[in-house]
DNA sequence: TAATTCTTTAGAGCAACTCTCAATTAAACC
DNA sequence: GGTTTAATTGAGAGTTGCTCTAAAGAATTA
């Protein structure tokens, strides 16, 4: 059994954020204890797990709300889950090609630069072509 | 020579966020044709690509503006420029240690609803115990 | 010429936090 | 027992980064 400050340190996600998400009605099944302080069960983890997930490729809140409300009503909505679930792969995969080439792109301009110190060049920048020839590709 | 909608298509960012951008002043070398209609050259191109790299990172449009705003200022600020890519590479590989952590947690919840299905089993959740077990893992 | 298309700016609206603050309660100290 | 300290709560204001709308002005098309 976790306070919201605990769960917020276990999880990595600030009290903030966890309680917009319980007003959000994410987490149903939270309860109080005699002085109206949410306690988080081992259960009630795994649903900020999944919430924590769903939020951080990308899916958009209300959308999270559905999948959450699917899943209170119980077997009969297993197959829509199913698909919300693989969709969600889907767009995490793209996610992730995407962050990879903004990777590749992030460690082209950090050869260039260290070319430069190393040799210590000058940036051959000026205002009249904006950017360095060099400094354009990839 | 494009138009804003041009550079739209080619970096598929929305004309809308290129014109946000645009007044963030992330831009600063885009030329105007007589009729007031921004003109980005290939040179502008490379700006709005390492914003676009910058950003989809989660850097900060204060911190962009700062890096644009050294890359103007030339030379001297070479050093630093290198440690803000540093820092951006660094910030981006943990991104995709994150992301893959969840790519895992959805393929684990992929192949358990796969298995509800194939077997033609019940969900195990009642509003008891809030989730199933057999989805509690990972 | 008129309608349509494209771009422009200003500014309203929105999603998802993020932060502040006063109230409540409990625990710790004097 | 009284009081300072710490933790949690909800309401609500503020922030970031878009996203969308609307009106104005060219240019192209019918």
């Amino acid at each position: 059994m976790y306070t919201i400050k605990e769960v917020a340190d276990k999880m990595d996600i600030s009290e903030h954020t966890l309680r917009f998400w319980a007003k959000s009605d994410f987490f149903p099944f939270v309860k109080r204890d005699k002085n109206n302080i949410r306690i988080f069960s081992e259960d009630d983890l795994a649903w900020v797990r999944i919430v924590k997930c769903l939020r951080s490729v990308g899916t958009e809140n209300k959308a999270i709300k559905r999948y959450i409300d699917l899943c209170i009503v119980g077997d009969s909505t297993i197959q829509e889950r199913y698909e919300i679930i693989q969709n969600t792969k889907q767009k995490a995969k793209l996610q992730m090609n995407e962050l990879q080439k903004q990777l590749d792109l992030l460690d082209y301009k950090e050869k260039f630069y260290q070319n430069l110190i190393k040799n210590n060049l000058k940036d051959t920048w000026n205002p009249m072509n904006n950017i360095a020839k060099e400094d354009v590709a990839v």
